[in-house]
DNA sequence: CCAGGGTGGAAGTCACGTTCTCAAAAACGC
DNA sequence: GCGTTTTTGAGAACGTGACTTCCACCCTGG
């Protein structure tokens, strides 16, 4: 039932939902440990570890080495090593989710969703992109698994996302209208989600990866009126 | 957060035994702990309780107070835990799979894959269906995390399955011939697998599971020429 | 100025997988 | 049957890693 770590001083402060704009672009170049509150800094550490080494087994000592604290203080920010890989998810979640949803706003659905799969699906490549990617997709099957609840609120801006472009589409006449819009728009999610778990975990059950156009092809049909 | 918005409004159509079922039945078959070989007491033991929690997280003490052994015995049987888990895991897939692939062998490719697709995503059904379905799916996610490669190998053969159904289907002229059957089928399996996982866990992004007609709904579009 | 709370540091608790010890019991070869 | 070898049971022991506790410093605000 605790969905926030109540210890958080910053929560006090009103700013609680935007845990650091930006959070993947800034965290990532570092060199402002001084300035960082003590939330961030645990936040950013766990950041660098993850995209760095794609895996959420890190120990808390590594974490607390790297942020230069103390496990005391840790466990004062955190109640523990699950809720801070929540903060940073959902942080993810949240900040990529508005700026897709700023990108898609003049496109047609189609095409944004297209977009959104690409983003999705598609997106290994950048600097410690696919470390992040690993890493978020192994979360999210954790928390799928211990926390369903909690998976799904933090992946409803997402969910929100598609469904206002499957929305879109119906109004365009271009995606189909015979499925409710919520549910078209979970079973993309899904299909989406779960070929990026795949993908970034190269667990490919034929052995090499699914290029996105053929998914693409795969969902259209599914999608277009 | 109890995580249990699973029971499953629309489970109640199928009376028809699912594999799950099946293979807790085999497993559970009888007192006949005196004759088995002690791997067997070992996976038995351990499909006991897969079927009654629905957690991968049991402890291996736990496992042999159940299965009457020794700590000492298990581990002269088995690598660890993941090595039992793994073993148990590939053989309710495989023969499961044989299972079904004569279920479907004189049926049309659509009817064929539309059966899979009851099966595989299908309600949780029967005693300690849900359980082992949960469990099932948990483990899916450990073991595509932990272990990519055997992830792909173990879940081969029901890939195959539905790779026959696709070329069934092409030959039929009912399922699209411009996509490679290979990932067509691969990314039905996904889509399949992905949905089995969030209805397993209840971790539907709307609130609500999806059914199983609405799934096929999309599938269908994806598929058919 | 001083009380209270954040902090680092280090030691301690706990759960759990895994390994080790040792003697009894089975299994096996003859 | 009878030695020998292997397997087993019971439980102690070990390693690791999450989390807690204790304590002695800072700080800062009232």
């Amino acid at each position: 039932m605790t969905n926030q770590p109540e210890a958080v001083p910053d929560a006090q402060s009103g700013e609680v939902p935007t845990w650091r704009d930006r959070a993947v672009e800034r965290s990532l170049r570092g060199a402002r440990a001084k300035a960082m509150s003590r939330s961030d800094r645990f936040i950013d550490a766990a950041m660098e570890i993850l995209s760095e080494t794609g895996r959420t087994d890190f120990t808390v000592q590594e974490l607390i080495e790297r942020s230069k604290t103390s496990l005391r203080s840790f466990y004062q920010h955190f109640s523990g090593k699950e809720e801070l890989l929540l903060a940073l998810f959902e942080e993810i979640i949240t900040t990529t989710s508005e700026e897709w949803s700023e990108e898609v706003e003049q496109v047609d659905a189609l095409t944004s969703l297209r977009l959104l799969l690409d983003r999705i699906y598609g997106q290994a490549a950048g600097p410690g992109g696919a470390g992040i990617n690993r890493a978020l997709s192994v979360f999210h099957l954790h928390l799928a698994e211990s926390r369903p609840a909690d998976y799904a609120r933090v992946l409803a801006p997402l969910r929100v996302l598609i469904h206002e472009q499957v929305e879109k589409g119906i109004a365009e006449k271009t995606i189909r209208a015979d499925l409710d819009p919520d549910i078209l728009a979970t079973i993309m999610l899904q299909t989406l989600v779960g070929a990026a778990h795949m993908h970034a975990l190269g667990a490919q059950p034929n052995g090499k990866p699914i290029d996105s156009d053929r998914l693409w092809d795969f969902c259209l049909g599914g999608l277009k009126a």
